[in-house]
DNA sequence: TTGAAAGCGCTAACAC
DNA sequence: GTGTTAGCGCTTTCAA
């Protein structure tokens, strides 16, 4: 039982003026307005804590202001970053984030409904690259309302979409062992063959097979093993590799949350890091320098791929039409830390080739 | 530019019925409206593609149907169970989530305000357990908005509080030690003297203090370092501790931030984790089973405090008025792992106190 | 059983 | 400059 508002019309009466000056002062129409009565409007607001209904002015707006958030697995602890980079640019422009977790397309589709009910301006979305058909967004695009997409597999180049360069921080991941001395060089990757797949685990998946190839390098099957972007993918898949007897000497795992989980049964295996076994990984997560040995990775710009996200949904918003803009691809900086070690064969350094 | 809505209007008038009947229908008041309206209705809500307008309802209905969920500190890993246990109940009730992330106690204030110009019917505050001051916190209270706070630091029993056995897990983490026959405990606490202070960090500190105490083991104060909650800080306590003469066997980490790291200087002092040293820690991440030793800690139960404290505010808002229940504590069970090792005097156990 | 009418709190033409 | 008016899309008496 929310107790009895305080109206514009209230402080009007306190103001000893009209509802809708009241509305000009506090809407920055004040230059219409003269010194006395804006004064006097400032104070009646002041006296009376008066702070206007937002849903109200949305009514008569015909918008509110607000953005949805969608995030497919709201347990990846990517989208935290996310979030506060949609914050940061969202709350100085005066937008508020409406959250909406879901975890399949059929959710997905039932939040959009609901949000669009709520009548957000506009959508977010943050996916772990998860191919999902997207009639529905292609739909909401169609009713012209702009959102975008981070991290998640479009090929249709007229959805706003923004992620990380997988392919080619696969690419340079695998490179830098490489460029390290090494030649025997596995992966263990994201999962490629789930359905629906996942993007990022496919690109970053090509990048270390484009660069194996580039180099003149084996690709040896047994090294290359699934491990589904989890703590205990990541796990078995190293142990499956750790027990081989023709062995890599160096490990580009996809992911860093894999990455813990390979020094693990690394360790449990009698192998030691970086000394039998090198490991590059992508993410850097803040626990990466922590861990033992520290993890070299290639840093995910997450903060920033939110910030951009918020950035063009608000444009898509001010230019009155759903813009779309250039699909937007971010490049990882490369973090090195322990677990690549020290060169192998000091001067034998390759060149990067670009992928 | 958003297209034309779909209004009620425009459903009745292809229905051939009139406003309120179309509103009956939709709001379940249907046994009041004839067989034959009512499906005509349904069909041109079907045709239409007819979405009520969540706003325009709000508005009249006094109450949004949406919650604000404020985080004080948005990149703790804590609060994504949090969410997603606030998302599980509010849900199937038809509630949202509309978020809003501060850093201090005027950020607060500012997002409370915005949040309340948005009309939400409740609050959610998580925090890391920081005594802030909370006037605006009673003053909400005041104004009848129900709200709750989770892991804060608050004396005033007529709040709606969740927090952790913050004393009784560092009591019962450290008498686990002890069962294990260690006598040489010392402690990496978080931020005990920092301005304002943290709830949490104190009473787990307390704990290890009252279970040495009851056991008549030495604190010696050396052994207790404060590393903040932090990954850096952790590290740096660990550091401290490992390079005395004199050190202890054994460690209580009050959290598993600073586990981690702790983990990595001791490994860097060339002192093995449990043999030279053992932990216990508190949270129980993802992580916290793949790390090398795996981490032996008590569980905080985030997801179940966000579905109480949604519970709670749900709870409030269907009473018609803020109903205050008694604060609730919400107990954290504890993981064995690796990094306590065995028993060191088996047969020798000592029997957990109370504390 | 149905519909007309009166708003919810606000803004934005448009008069004055 | 300032106030009057007409809604925004919906729910909810209250009459019919």
């Amino acid at each position: 039982m929310r107790r009895k508002l305080i109206t514009i019309r209230d402080v009007a009466e306190h103001a000893g003026v009209s509802a809708s000056t009241v509305s000009h002062v506090l809407n920055g129409n004040a230059q219409h307005v003269g010194d006395v009565k804006r004064k006097r409007v400032l104070e009646a607001v002041e006296l009376l804590r008066y702070r206007p209904n937002a849903i109200a002015r949305s009514m008569v707006r015909q918008q509110t202001a607000t953005i949805g958030l969608v995030l497919t697995e709201i347990d990846n602890p990517l989208f935290i970053p996310v979030v506060a980079g949609v914050e940061d640019v969202l709350r100085p422009a005066g937008y508020h984030i409406v959250l909406a977790s879901s975890t399949d397309v059929e959710s997905e589709i039932q939040a959009i409904e609901t949000l669009r009910s709520q009548q957000v301006d506009g959508f977010i979305f943050m996916s772990l690259s998860l191919c999902y058909p997207i009639d529905h967004l292609l739909h909401l695009k169609d009713e012209g309302v702009p959102f975008v997409v981070i991290n998640r597999c479009m090929d249709d180049p007229h959805i706003n979409q923004i992620s990380w360069e997988d392919y080619e921080t696969g690419y340079a991941a695998t490179s830098h062992l490489i460029s390290l001395g090494h030649t025997r060089i596995g992966t263990i990757s994201g999962p490629i063959h789930n359905d629906p797949p996942r993007r990022s685990a496919i690109e970053r998946h090509r990048g270390w097979q484009q660069a194996m190839q580039d180099h003149g390098l084996e690709r040896v099957q047994e090294w290359q093993v699934e491990g589904y972007y989890t703590y205990e993918g990541g796990y078995q898949a190293a142990q499956h590799i750790a027990a081989q007897t023709r062995r890599p000497d160096a490990l580009f795992v996809a992911s860093d949350i894999m990455a813990v989980s390979t020094l693990k049964a690394m360790h449990e295996a009698g192998l030691q890091v970086p000394q039998d076994m090198a490991i590059v990984t992508m993410g850097d997560p803040p626990f990466a320098a922590y861990t033992v040995p520290g993890l070299t990775t290639f840093e995910l710009p997450v903060f920033e791929a939110g910030q951009e996200a918020a950035r063009i949904v608000l444009n898509g918003l001010t230019a009155g039409q759903p813009t779309t803009t250039q699909p937007i691809v971010l490049s990882c900086r490369l973090r090195i830390r322990e677990s690549c070690g020290a060169q192998l064969t000091p001067g034998k350094t390759l060149p990067h080739l670009s992928p």
